[in-house]
DNA sequence: AGCAAGATTAGC
DNA sequence: CTAATCTTGCTA
């Protein structure tokens, strides 16, 4: 199976289309001769100054220039002093806004994922979580920035979802209420609520 | 300058 | 249930 990166348009519109047009769609990432491929199966939108959630809700800092540059390049960050996480930016530059990559089913190079998670994880564990994730698909701080539409690491178009479930998001505090949080209806990868 | 909370995870 | 551990914003 060959993976091609989406074109430039994809990452248009409003936040919530980009979370579920992200939705079945396949996060790749080359490492030398292996080719890791994750399907996307949970998302999260952030709306930035309309957020009070989003990282982006107070405004620009140096952790989160790559959430107010242009759409579908990478904004990662460090959750609670030990766990990186992969958004993807969205909106035009100088709009805070983007979508947090939260889970994925392991299509390509699942046993590659398995020994970057320290080959302790198996099965459902190795990708349903934000962090996990991250390290499954062997994703490092220095993709920060990075163009999504750019090898080694992109996003490529997947077959249309059958049913997306929309409900709140998880782990915040502040708008808890708000739908940001959409996901493919009884596939065992999204990451378990509290 | 100091402190508490946070888009989480693994281990007891 | 709790520790680990970095960024940001708020208080003094």
């Amino acid at each position: 199976m060959k993976y091609l990166p989406v074109d430039k348009s994809f990452f248009e519109g409003t936040t919530s289309q980009l979370a579920c047009r992200l939705l079945g769609s396949y996060l790749v990432h080359e490492i030398g001769q292996a080719t890791l491929v994750g399907r996307i199966v949970e998302v999260e939108a952030y709306l930035g100054s309309a957020d009070p959630a989003a990282h982006t809700y107070r405004g620009m800092t140096e952790r989160t220039l790559a959430m107010f540059g242009p759409p579908g390049h990478a904004y990662i960050y460090l959750s609670y002093g030990s766990h990186f996480c992969l958004n993807v930016s969205a909106r035009p530059v100088g709009v805070g806004e983007g979508v947090l990559l939260r889970a994925l089913e392991p299509i390509e190079g699942t046993e590659l994922m398995a020994a970057n998670r320290g080959g302790k994880a198996e099965g459902v564990l190795i990708s349903n979580g934000p962090g996990k994730l991250f390290q499954a698909m062997g994703v490092t701080k220095d993709f920060y920035g990075h163009d999504l539409t750019q090898l080694p690491l992109y996003i490529s178009k997947g077959e249309e979802v059958e049913e997306v479930v929309v409900g709140p998001r998880i782990g915040i505090s502040k708008a808890k209420d708000l739908p940001l949080r959409f996901y493919i209806k009884g596939n065992p990868f999204v990451s378990r609520a509290r």
